[in-house]
RNA sequence: GCCCCUCUAGCUCAAUCGGAAGAGCAGCUGACUUUUAAUCAGCGGGUAGUCGGAUCGAAACCGACGGGGGGCACCA
């Protein structure tokens, strides 16, 4: 089938509302129950037993209050206290005990704040307790009204006079004792999310994180716009684009690489400091740093250059530091235990010149490339595309890039392979690039953009000479971008920044840990 | 794209040499009014990822395919 028909099938099935498809849905459904575990069939029944009732869904509860607030009402009271304060809160059934004539039960909210509830004979009586014992399993919703009390053993509880199901749970709770595998984490992120905090943690760190950025670009006058996922001409980054077709026009679009041609095109219409926080595809490998689809801040603040992009990508993310971490310093903690300064002022390399140093020899953008490649060579270091700048970005990923710990900034990269920068004000053969390392990963990367069109042009034509021999991640001449370029950009500082990598940074975690739906099969 | 490892109950994992598929949790039945991974007695639960092969005999050995993990390549 080719990509268009598949397409035709998907929307075309919703018309045919035919006898046959039900039928089959149907005994799809009963085979499924046939099929499933025992533990599946009795809450089933059970559900089907509720619904003869009150019913396994209610729309609505009467909830007085919210775990983590009665919790935190309540604190350091002694054992066996009666408060005399009453509350209808709502929570999963993590835990159950039952113990003839007394029920232990514990309830978890979404925040993970958990509260014991009591259900006793003598409070709700025979008929009430031998219900709440026939439906109530691990992993329901439960809803129940009852006094704040303490039990014998100190345990914050409610002492139930009335309980209802609020959402009945048809499959078991994972153990909540051992670890989930790796593949059930993630392709079950909602029982991580149930069960591990780390997991749940990470959700609200990753959103305190963004707001703060977007927080520190709205004190310094920035303003957030989106702009197309959805390209006829991908560009921005050297990278393999996904492919997807639209129908209406008939024509193969690409998924974006990056914002950045379009982020351009708003300074030149005069959105002078401008950012996007938004996804970016790259068709290519997935590692424990790289997703396929991943989250990207880039910025331009026009009369700004790679200095002032630079201070303000350290401001962002120390910033995010101190809205992660525990105590609101620039030190985060990791999962690991351990903690990372990211105070301070971030200290400069120049690519060239940590290369030189790290070797002990010379090397700069006059180097013969014969003289690189028998460097290369004896490193063991296989290139590409055998540029004179790759051959330099290389060397030096191999000899300088696992010795950076501290947050560095690394400036001045050869012209060749970074066609949409400008040239250094006055060191020759460089452009004014830097690439910020934090724990020997790459995390932003900032410019003095490329203004002047003709060179740009010039540029793009290289990149296309370099596409036609071969090179499928080297860009392709956008006309329209240099259109717009021609109309005047005004000088400007622009910076691209992983928002996973970031949260990898504040965390310790792997870039799978800092998505929420990473992709799987 | 290439290489290595892995897939057993709802979840997490065992099983000496190829010789009758197990445990903990949870589930079912019963007991128990203060449990915190409760306890006690009893009981179920498996197409061993899928398909094929060698063998008297396979969860285990071989092959293909699929899922997952790791490494290499690739990675503005």
């Amino acid at each position: 089938m080719t990509r268009n028909q598949e397409i035709d099938a998907v929307t075309t099935s919703e018309e045919r509302s035919g006898a046959a498809d039900a039928d089959a849905v149907a005994a799809a459904d009963a085979a499924e129950v046939a099929e499933a575990n025992e533990q599946y069939r009795v809450r089933l029944a059970k559900r089907e037993r509720l619904n003869e009732g009150a019913g396994a869904y209610p729309v609505s509860l009467p909830i007085t209050d919210v775990i983590a607030h009665v919790r935190a009402a309540f604190l350091d009271l002694p054992a066996d206290t009666h408060t005399g304060e009453f509350v209808g809160v709502a929570g999963r059934v993590v835990h159950l005990r039952v113990t003839g004539k007394l029920v232990f039960a514990a309830l978890q909210s979404g925040d993970g704040s958990r509260i014991q509830v009591m259900v006793s004979l003598s409070e709700v009586g025979e008929e009430s307790l031998a219900r709440f014992k026939e439906f109530v399993d691990l992993g329901d919703h439960l809803f129940v009204h009852g006094e704040v009390i303490t039990s014998k053993r100190g345990e914050l509880s409610v002492y139930v006079d009335d309980w209802q199901i609020a959402a009945k749970a048809l499959r078991p709770l994972p153990t909540l004792h051992k670890e989930l595998s790796e593949e059930t984490r993630v392709r079950q992120r909602y029982l991580d999310l149930i069960v591990r905090d780390q997991a749940r943690q990470m959700v609200y760190t990753r959103a305190k994180a963004v707001s703060s950025l977007r927080a520190t670009f709205a004190d310094r006058g920035f303003v957030e716009v989106e702009t197309p996922m959805l390209q006829i001409q991908h560009g921005g980054a050297s990278a393999r684009p996904f492919v997807t077709h639209m129908n209406a026009y008939d024509v193969d679009l690409y998924l974006r690489i990056a914002p950045e041609l379009y982020l351009k095109r708003a300074l030149v219409g005069g959105i002078e400091r401008v950012f996007e926080i938004n996804r970016n595809f790259r068709n290519e490998g997935a590692d424990s740093t790289h997703s396929p689809e991943f989250a990207m801040l880039e910025a331009y603040e026009a009369y700004g250059d790679y200095h002032t992009i630079a201070e303000l990508t350290q401001t962002l993310i120390q910033n995010a530091a101190r809205a992660v971490s525990t105590d609101g310093s620039e030190t985060v903690t990791w999962a690991d235990g351990t903690t990372h300064d990211y105070s301070g002022t971030w200290p400069w390399i120049g690519m060239f010149e940590s290369l030189s140093e790290a070797i002990g020899q010379q090397i700069t953008p006059e180097t013969p490339v014969e003289e690189l490649k028998a460097l290369a060579d004896a490193a063991g270091i296989e290139v590409a595309h055998p540029l004179h700048g790759k051959y330099v970005e290389e060397l030096w990923e191999h000899f300088v890039k696992p010795g950076l710990d501290r947050p560095t900034f690394v400036c001045d990269f050869p012209v060749d392979t970074s066609p949409l920068t400008r040239q250094h004000r006055s060191k020759p053969g460089v452009v004014e690039k830097w690439d910020l390392y934090i724990r020997g990963f790459e995390l932003a990367t900032g410019y003095s953009e490329l203004a002047d069109p003709v060179v740009q042009r010039e540029r793009f034509v290289e990149q296309a000479r370099q596409a036609a021999a071969g090179d499928d991640e080297a860009m392709h001449i956008d006309e329209d971008f240099l259109r717009a370029m021609e109309y005047g950009m005004p000088p400007a500082g622009g910076m691209g920044m992983g928002i996973d990598r970031l949260l990898m940074a504040l965390t310790g975690l792997g870039i799978r840990e800092t998505i929420l739906f990473p992709l799987v099969k």
